[in-house]
DNA sequence: GTCTATAAATAGATAGAC
DNA sequence: GTCTATCTATTTATAGAC
């Protein structure tokens, strides 16, 4: 997309750079398949085609590793979902493009989301905290907007808190069933996922 | 409940057989709190009060420890929960009862439930296929009330497996969050989610 | 059924050459 | 930036006494 096939000449901080997110995405495949602590330092360099002390030139700790696939699945989302929620429009309109982009995001990265909702014990405390703090964050701007739209009278649900539960537990379920089940298209599963939370369950008639 | 204070004493194998229940229930919470990877057999001997050696006592290893705790919250649910969706009543009526049984059992088996969904990746492949197959089967079952009820014209949702996917994501959720938000009651819980899935979701209109 | 003692294997991480 | 070599700690599991 950025860069077609042209041989542009990488700066070396640049291949460092990529050298990194290779390994996390390496990783991120590996600790979703056989868990985070089943898999050594020397299986991810392995992956990589490096030895297994060579890592530690690019991070510091295997558990950093572990941050920092957990980083793409919970901050990531954040700035890059969570402003449709701040455009114009209706409560219910806005929730659908959240809807909308959570699915486009968890469907780009759902390895990595699998990793995020099962490591979380293995974060030191003090990633844990942050890891936490993003995903509550996440959670508080849902149940904003579904408050939102119960004030205007577009969702008929009674408790934004529980619906907010809901709505996330429902999306977040998506990375855990859409890899085996082929049937439908990530299209498919995205408007019919509007149509079931902000239609259905909340009861919005308008989606515009 | 079954037995009062009276102090009838328990004969060798019924003492055996609380002592395993002991570990698997005291494992399920270390577990849940720290991953079942980074638990030693040392640690989980020290919240029974034995040494590490007399573990194996009890179980061959330490992975059938975690294998027991996985079978709590698949294998038992799929055998208390399941008869409610063979009782007599429409589709609507019986999916709303099996709404109720599950959450009640996750309650009761919350941190097992938590386990059972983040360390499926530290079985044998032998107790993983097992595990998986009650899954496959409970979500199975509940596909086919949701097209049962899509037959009957009492459901109007359009695709019967996407619905099955969100219902289960929904109910399944609920061990994540209930535990840290008591600002609703079980039961409180217990009937939002009936009302968001059968009538809201789904769209009954009556669940006798 | 629980203990002490220990075997055997493997892990994360470091030192220092190239 | 990657390598070889290795340290140190820890783990699961077993042997055999009580």
């Amino acid at each position: 997309m950025s860069t077609p096939e042209a041989a542009v000449p990488l700066s070396r901080q640049a291949r460092t750079r990529l050298r990194r997110e290779e390994i996390v995405t390496a990783s991120a495949r590996i600790f979703a398949d056989r868990g985070y602590a089943n898999v050594g330092m020397r299986e991810i360099a392995d992956a990589v085609g490096i030895r297994g002390a060579s890592l530690y030139h690019h991070f510091p700790a295997k558990e950093e590793i572990l941050y920092a696939v957990c980083l793409t699945v919970t901050r990531e989302p954040a700035e890059e979902n969570l402003p449709v929620l701040d455009a114009p429009g209706t409560p219910a309109g806005r929730l659908a493009m959240l809807v909308r982009a959570h699915l486009r995001h968890l469907n780009r990265r759902q390895v990595e989301h699998l990793v995020g909702r099962h490591e979380l014990a293995s974060l030191t405390p003090g990633h844990r905290e942050e890891i936490d703090g993003h995903r509550r964050y996440y959670q508080r701007r849902v149940r904003d907007v579904v408050a939102a739209g119960m004030r205007s009278g577009e969702f008929t649900v009674p408790d934004a808190q529980l619906a907010a539960f809901a709505v996330c537990d429902m999306l977040n379920g998506f990375s855990g069933w859409f890899a085996e089940d082929r049937r439908l298209t990530l299209e498919d599963v995205v408007e019919g996922y509007v149509d079931l939370i902000v239609r259905r369950m909340l009861g919005a008639l308008d989606l515009t």
